[in-house]
DNA sequence: GGCGGCGTTGGGCGATCGCCCAAGGCGACT
DNA sequence: AGTCGCCTTGGGCGATCGCCCAACGCCGCC
């Protein structure tokens, strides 16, 4: 096993953000320690600051690497599909292997809430927000998509508020949630301001009262 | 000034409840301290271990009773509308008021968030959601919408990705939200060819017979 | 073969943590 | 008037926090 120390050090700075990135989700953002994190990772207790500044610089890059990692891996999964509804299935399954107590699901809400208490993180998370929209519009108004970038912005922040609602009830899969996302992509038409269709849907109504 | 010493200690005690409120969203869940907590609710720091078990106690009872407050202040809001357009505006222009650094819109994430982490937590949150969708769904039911379980499920969980979004681009207000998620509630007359029907309710359905 | 430097070790620093408690203030009773 | 009990005070306890640093192991280079 020859190994360069530099290669090594390599390591122990991933080794290191893979145990943050978990310890984030399992004990909080802010319960997260050095000692902790040192134990996690298998690592001398020293090295936390050895290898970063700071711990929240630890604990910020960790997760902004992960967001970003997440949100280019969702993006060409659902590009590929040719039919919207089809894009949204391929995105809310690709979502559905984060059941609510894996490192990734979490964290994303986590780093939101630790994004207002840190400007340096905010603008990061803010700049990838912005990209995850810009795809996701894109490849809804090269559908006929009405009002791509709302649109875009909506479902992003759908998607985050299913993943929280997962925390606390599991049952919420994809399965339960991608009919009614359906109608977010298929239901209005063109005109924004336009008056609501109101009429039609009360004649097709089958549940019983 | 005539006021008994209970009614002075109920007082110490509400004061700590709101200071509590509003450190979560400021420190965070875990950020928050008993010494900073009696100061903002300007009491002796020993006070907070009178009046309460524990710290995690307190966070969890301030939490728990806030969420409860929202939930019930939501409901008749939107009830007392006609039509389901109308009825989303006004939940949703009531959500207006929480712009991502006020005490509330966070405070629900950061509670979500606790939640896993705490077992009794968890049961009074699933709880009060389950109370939400139960209130939303059937007002949904009663205006013809199609799956009104899924269609209050996903929607809740909208709203508070919604709130959760807000904190980084405080520019997604409910005008530009509502128009997209009108057509949650309006669409599905004519869904696209996909046999996506997995209408087979496996979530809890209450019995109306 | 000695040397320089990067990565690593593990304990130490002052500050702060949650929680506890003896002592005091004070209105409500006999 | 004296006693009782609840609320309040403020400091103290051991543990743990983020961060620091002197000393060390080890590999590549002259």
């Amino acid at each position: 096993m020859a190994m360069t120390a530099a290669e090594r050090g390599r390591q122990v700075r991933e080794r290191l953000l893979t145990a943050a990135r978990e310890l984030i989700v399992e004990r909080g953002w802010r319960g997260v320690t050095t000692r902790t994190l040192a134990e996690r990772a298998r690592v001398a207790p020293g090295l936390v600051h050895y290898h970063f500044g700071s711990l929240q610089e630890l604990l910020g890059e960790a997760a902004i690497s992960a967001l970003r990692e997440l949100v280019r891996s969702i993006g060409p999964n659902f590009q590929q599909a040719s039919s919207m509804s089809a894009g949204l299935d391929l995105m809310l399954m690709a979502l559905d292997r984060y059941t609510g107590d894996d490192p990734m699901s979490l964290l994303v809400c986590e780093t939101y809430l630790a994004s207002t208490r840190d400007a340096t993180l905010r603008t990061a998370v803010e700049s990838l927000l912005s990209e995850f929209r810009v795809v996701l519009a894109d490849w809804l108004r090269d559908r006929g998509c009405a009002q791509p970038e709302q649109t875009a912005a909506v479902l992003a922040a759908a998607i985050d508020g299913i993943m929280l609602h997962r925390a606390v009830d599991p049952s919420l899969t994809s399965g339960v949630v991608a009919p009614v996302l359906q109608r977010v992509l298929t239901g209005d038409r063109d005109r924004p301001r336009s008056a609501m269709r109101r009429s039609s849907n009360r004649s097709k109504r089958r549940e019983r009262s």
